[in-house]
DNA sequence: AACGTCTTTTTACAAATGTTAAAAAATGAA
DNA sequence: TTCATTTTTTAACATTTGTAAAAAGACGTT
């Protein structure tokens, strides 16, 4: 669970015995390539800590399915819109390769928080951290052109390219397949 | 202060004691149209809570300036990321009208969270609901055309239209002044 | 009212991206 | 390897949006 581990220290520095109330709480799932861990429509249960592998998330329109979140070791998986409002989530989120992920129920969540100042404040923290994500992310959206975006995602997850159709990453960067195309003849 | 004081008890419902602890270190300061509230390049000591007035957000970008935020009464103004990596933020902050704001210094909150379970899950909550406005945004800016994002514009703030000059309004939209004059000649 | 300034709309044209369909390339199974 | 299937690229054309500049409108001042 090495990398898990980190995460959740890197999140707030714990004390020992308020880091083990965590982790005692935490349960390996072993799930394979193209397995729904969050589905749209329904409440959910659980977050879960991805230990190793890849993720996406995607929502589906009218007539198209956009990816707009990837996810790698390190990363949570966490329906933060069907935890808050308790009711469900609107985004769907796959599995892009086999992975190990370290799941937690939100129930039990909720419950260290009302009962443990310090886990409280690693929860905020945890919050404030997918904040500045998500808002790097929209923000990364509004000022980059969707070559930069790519150059980027190749940096970032340089596997990606392999394992995920380019439809899917064309989704992600706000263009057509047909555009994506255009970009990669360009820069190579 | 009944807007300030209702957004807090929404965020976590504080029981009085804490309640008291929170409003005794907000402070009062009017300020003027086209005052920066939140200069980018600059650190951020306090948040603020629009008790009245409008605000947006926006980012210089070499040849061009985006607003992707619009706040009124109800909101906070807080630069999440210059607060959690306590570095210069990205983002300008800017009212657009005359405000009253609150004002809650970023280092008593943080002591706040420290020493009180209580204000920790209300920090907590925070973040959390920021989290999911931020997702909002993003995610209606990927599946809603700038044209349906100024009817919704037009419902939320309807204000806006009178206040702020309509280029301002097309770059929240991400689209040319030129193309937000085309919407608009469309739906009316 | 008349003037200057600023904002918004309109126009004409250019550039970028989308659409559709076909060709080429890659992948996997027999 | 060969064939069938899927994915990616290319091409031709349509549509949308951007750019630049002019026209129209709004606003405040004298």
């Amino acid at each position: 669970m090495q990398n898990t581990l980190e995460t959740i220290k890197r999140i707030y520095p714990l004390k020992e015995p308020h880091l083990q109330l965590l982790l005692k709480e935490l349960k390996l799932v072993e799930l394979p390539k193209n397995h729904l861990v969050i589905e749209a429509e329904k409440v959910e249960r659980s977050l879960y800590f991805i230990e190793t592998g890849i993720a996406r998330a995607y929502l589906d329109g009218k007539d198209n399915r956009i990816t707009f979140w990837f996810g790698h070791e390190g990363d949570t998986i966490f329906s933060y819109h069907s935890y808050i409002h308790n009711t469900p989530g609107y985004e769907n989120i796959e599995l892009l390769e086999n992975c190990r992920l370290y799941e937690l129920k939100t129930d039990v969540l909720k419950e260290l928080y009302d009962t443990h100042a310090e886990l409280a404040n690693w929860g905020r923290k945890l919050a404030e951290l997918a904040l500045i994500k998500t808002e790097e992310c929209y923000i990364a959206r509004l000022f980059k052109t969707a070559k930069e975006r790519y150059i980027e995602l190749l940096k970032t997850y340089p596997s990606l390219i392999q394992r995920v159709p380019l439809g899917v990453i064309a989704s992600y960067l706000g263009v057509t397949q047909v555009t994506l195309s255009r970009i990669r003849a360009e820069i190579k």
